[in-house]
RNA sequence: GGGCGCAUAGCUCAGUUGGUUAGAGCGUCUCUCUUACACAGAGAAGGUCAGGGGUUCGAGUCCCUUUGCGCCCACCA
């Protein structure tokens, strides 16, 4: 094998890490314009994305693979265009996540928990185990291509980011905005910690409503009451009626009696009490449950608690102490049924909240934790998308965002965990609260030196919400900061819209009184080929490292970039991948056929005229030119739209449809035209390299990888001016930008057009009378206007349709039809094929009939819409098309109609 | 209870300023190993664009409505 040629297929297992690390090495992942090296220019505008950090010890999955894929492309795209671009990556503690795989690792390998290491240890031990396996996932991101700026890689634990958390917490401590108080708040029983309202997820479940007597004191009355968590009975401060319900009105003020406990409750009225809504009576919880709080705060009710931090009963539950939640639920109505306080059971659906993370019952409870008051936050986040400061794409979540945050409520932010940011305030045995941007070592009210620091951790999206500039150097003025701030574009999924993005505008714009990005691009979730959602319990889990394996990176990006809307969700099947695949294969051995015309050219260089004018361009040399720039145009339009996805696709279309199956057929025959060699294998030069262009944001590594071949060759051959400004790799070559040709006319696309219907015609009949495909037919064609066309590309119809060129008889008019032949009519023209034997009159003229049928309803149809308001409403151009089509059929009709005289 | 999305060929989906014979991939059927590619080429079958109404010269696309599916938010025991 010659240096020049090249393997049959594609072989992405080679190509991928070898052109990876030439990227990488190259240092084109480097800002273009960068603050911190010499030449630097602050006045050009950077694009700027900073990744949506995935979980420092995660494993890579589709949802990785989209995001990464979809945020590559913007930015290679952008760097094409000459713009400098910075992909800022890294990772995030994922505090939860993190914990429990660790403690369950521990578990595992030496049997552990975490309280036995205590908590240095265990921090220690996570921080290795972040070590260790921290790289996996940056690896597994390079695998799919992402040309980020690894030298700025980030983790939101390490010192940069923590300094940005203290500040930011300190920040909000000295403006009052962060609180410490006892709250009613969601806590996870199993995780042992309190969790933000937004990592409580509500499932509609089969759930029991128990119904049972509240006794009234020194009476045998009782009011009825319907409860799902009967062991809440327990913590009970009141029973509520509505004040104007005429079945309780009378015990509104008594004092009722809280089963087994005996403890005295008064009766009290309440609108909130539903009459219509189970027994109409209404138990009262404050310590348990949102609504009774409330109520509770309305009656000046007391609070108690009846859980403790594993969801087991306290000593405020009398006999049931120690027992669990559920198990106390049993035990207490058994209690209740002999004591004959029971009325009733009855299944019911219900929505029950679950922890997100650990996936138990989460349980409101009292308790006392840290809260940043979000209002102030909010409104100036809702102002920002409000007036367009910020841009979401698609639009229709802006409502979905401007909902959350017009009835958001005050943001827990202590977990009760060990990984994370520890919260940065220190109490004196007095009680007193100090904070600072340096550890205290004394009490800032009393001065004591007896300082012991809040065991709590931070919420992670508490880190999270400052990414956009703690990675950038914040809270320190740095040049990174100054110029790559605020970024661009937040490219992530939709489904983190209020966890991640409503708070980063909420701190970028606190902090830094900037927005912290301009744009947000929120994709979709990826399920399975049938819709449903990935999952190990199902089995359909598609593993994006193993179809890497197995069908190539460009393969799996371009099917995720491309046939999925903006904010819609996709489904993914393997099948697919192949389909892209395939594609992958055809732009290599594309590629592999205009490098081989252009190794194989004379030395001689011909005279070649330039790019744009066309001047001795062949018919399909103008034809694809102009589809080309078509495309470039429409590239361009739908890229600016954020359709990205349809981009794609057209690009796909062109390069298999027009340039593969069309131009490049048509140029095998050019090439064995020694006036016009040269000049073809240019064109098929200029035409690959604009596609893998287009191309290479979609499918960076076969493009690449084609295009450092298609360089090489061109530069020695007789073509070589062709790529005098050509940069060393693809991923820095500039971006096609459409351009006018000079002297082109619009005629030559139709005149190509009219060329394939021949070619079409032709091969079908073939097919439908099984004419080998090896057997050349000679033919007559009758071009009427079209003749001189017909002559110039007879070479081409020729062997585009399997015609002898030999035996091509091609005249204006014709005297009389040969004998034994079939016609096929397109437009103006009549193609006369002998088929000698084949021809069964009556069925020739029963197709004839047919396609005249079908071109007279055309030309009925036609007629009658031109004669409408159409014509005189509708664009002249429109109209035009219409009545070019109207001419072509009536064409068609009348030669059809002289055939069958 | 609010809000949003989806419904287009057997399957999975494109189709974004409304432009007039509705597209792709996969699958199916027929031919072909034609010197870039069988991970291919050529040809074919297959759709009342969920139902109904409206706006318009013109609707898959805009408006209203019905049905089915999905998602998000929300404190009814």
């Amino acid at each position: 094998m010659s240096k020049h040629e090249l393997p049959k297929a594609y072989d992405f297992r080679a190509t991928e890490p070898r052109v990876y690390e030439m990227w990488e090495k190259g240092g084109y992942f480097r800002p273009r314009n960068d603050p911190n090296r010499p030449g630097f220019d602050p006045n050009v505008l950077p694009f700027v994305i900073s990744i949506p950090p995935p979980n420092v010890t995660g494993e890579l999955h589709l949802g990785h693979a989209m995001r990464v894929s979809m945020e590559d492309l913007m930015i290679r795209y952008n760097r094409m265009k000459g713009i400098p671009t910075l992909w800022l990556p890294g990772s995030d503690h994922a505090g939860i996540a993190t914990q429990l795989m660790v403690e369950r690792h521990l578990l595992k390998t030496e049997e552990v928990t975490r309280e036995e290491l205590g908590r240095e240890e265990f921090v220690k031990r996570t921080w290795d185990w972040k070590k260790k396996y921290g790289g996996i996932i940056s690896s597994q991101i390079r695998r799919l291509g992402a040309s980020c700026d690894w030298e700025r890689e980030r983790f939101t634990l390490d010192e940069g980011l923590s300094r940005a958390v203290r500040e930011a917490f300190v920040r909000l401590y000295e403006k009052g905005l962060i609180y410490r108080g006892p709250r009613l708040i969601n806590w996870s029983p199993g995780l042992k910690t309190a969790v933000s309202d937004l990592e409580v997820e509500y499932s509609e479940e089969q759930a029991t409503l128990y119904y049972f007597k509240y006794i009234l004191k020194d009476s045998d009355e009782f009011i009825p009451v319907a409860t799902i968590r009967p062991e809440t009975i327990l913590g009970d401060t009141a029973v509520a009626v509505h004040p104007e319900d005429e079945r309780y009105k009378r015990f509104i003020g008594r004092t009722a009696l809280v089963p087994m406990l005996g403890r005295e409750i008064p009766v009290i009225a309440d609108d909130y009490v539903s009459r219509e809504f189970g027994t109409g009576a209404l138990k009262i919880t404050p310590g348990h449950d949102p609504n009774d709080y409330d109520i509770a705060q309305r009656h000046h009710l007391p609070v108690i608690s009846v859980l403790d931090e594993a969801a087991r009963i306290n000593e405020n539950g009398g006999p049931y102490q120690g027992q669990d939640r559920f198990e106390c639920r049993d035990k207490l109505w058994a209690d209740m049924k002999t004591a004959g306080l029971v009325i009733k059971t009855q299944p019911y659906t219900t929505t029950l909240p679950r922890s997100q993370r650990g996936g138990e019952i989460v349980e409101p409870m009292i308790s006392t934790q840290w809260f940043v008051e979000i209002e102030p936050l909010a409104k100036a986040a809702l102002e920002a998308v409000k007036d367009g400061r910020i841009r979401i794409v698609p639009e229709r979540f802006e409502k979905v965002y401007y909902n959350w945050l017009e009835n958001i409520r005050d943001w827990c932010i202590s977990r009760q965990l060990w990984w994370g940011h520890r919260i940065p305030i220190w109490y004196c045995p007095a009680g007193h609260m100090t904070t600072g941007r340096a550890d205290p070592t004394q009490c800032g009210t009393c001065g004591s030196t007896r300082l012991t620091q809040d065991p709590d951790v931070l919420d992670t999206w508490f880190s999270s919400g400052l990414w956009p500039f703690s990675t950038l150097g914040w809270p320190d003025e740095t040049p990174d900061l100054k110029y790559f701030y605020p970024t661009s574009t937040m490219e992530t999924a939709y489904d983190i819209l209020f966890f991640w993005v409503a708070r980063m505008i909420m701190f970028g714009l606190e902090f830094t009184g900037q927005v912290p990005f301009e744009t947000v691009y929120l994709g979709g979730l990826i399920r399975d080929e049938h819709g449903r959602k990935m999952s190990k319990t199902y089995g359909n889990v598609i593993d994006p490292l193993i179809v890497m394996d197995e069908l190539g990176t460009d393969a799996l990006r371009f099917t995720l970039l491309v046939g999925s809307a903006p904010g819609n969700d996709m489904n993914l099947s393997v099948k697919k991948v192949e389909a892209n695949r395939n594609f992958a294969n055809k732009i290599w051995n594309a590629g592999r056929f205009v490098v081989s015309a252009i190794n194989s050219l004379p030395v001689v260089p011909r005279h070649m005229p330039p790019d744009d004018t066309a001047d001795e361009w062949t018919l399909a040399d103008s034809w694809i030119w102009a589809k080309l720039q078509q495309l470039t145009r429409d590239v361009e339009r739908l890229f600016q739209g954020f359709q990205y996805g349809e981009a794609g696709r057209q690009i796909y279309e062109f390069f298999w449809s027009d340039f593969a199956d069309w131009y490049v057929e048509t140029a095998k025959l050019q090439l064995q035209d020694e006036s016009i060699r040269q000049k073809t294998a240019a064109t098929l030069a200029r035409v690959l390299d604009a596609s893998l262009r287009l191309l290479h944001p979609f499918a960076p590594f076969v493009t690449e990888e084609l295009w450092g071949h298609l360089h090489g060759a061109i530069l020695e051959s007789p073509i070589a001016d062709l790529a005098r400004d050509w940069p060393e790799a693809l991923i820095a070559a500039p971006w096609p930008e459409p351009r006018p040709i000079e002297g082109w006319e619009e005629s030559k696309v139709s005149d190509f057009m009219l060329l394939q219907e021949m070619v079409r015609s032709i091969r079908n009949l073939r097919a439908e009378k099984n004419v080998s495909p090896a057997r050349r037919l000679p033919a007559t064609i009758m071009g009427g206007g079209k003749t001189s066309l017909i002559h110039e590309q007879g070479v081409t119809l020729a062997a585009l349709a399997g015609l002898d060129p030999s035996q091509l008889t091609i005249s204006a008019e014709l005297d009389k039809k040969p004998e034994e032949s079939v016609v096929l009519v397109t437009g103006p023209v009549e193609i006369h094929l002998p088929l000698t034997g084949m021809v069964d009159l009556e069925a020739e003229s029963a197709r004839l009939a047919r396609e005249l049928a079908e071109a007279e309803s055309q030309i009925h149809r036609l007629e009658q819409l031109l004669r409408s308001d159409f014509a005189a409403r509708a664009p002249a151009s429109v109209v035009q098309k219409e009545r070019e089509k109207l001419v072509a059929f009536r064409q068609t009709a009348e030669r059809i109609r002289a055939q069958l005289k």
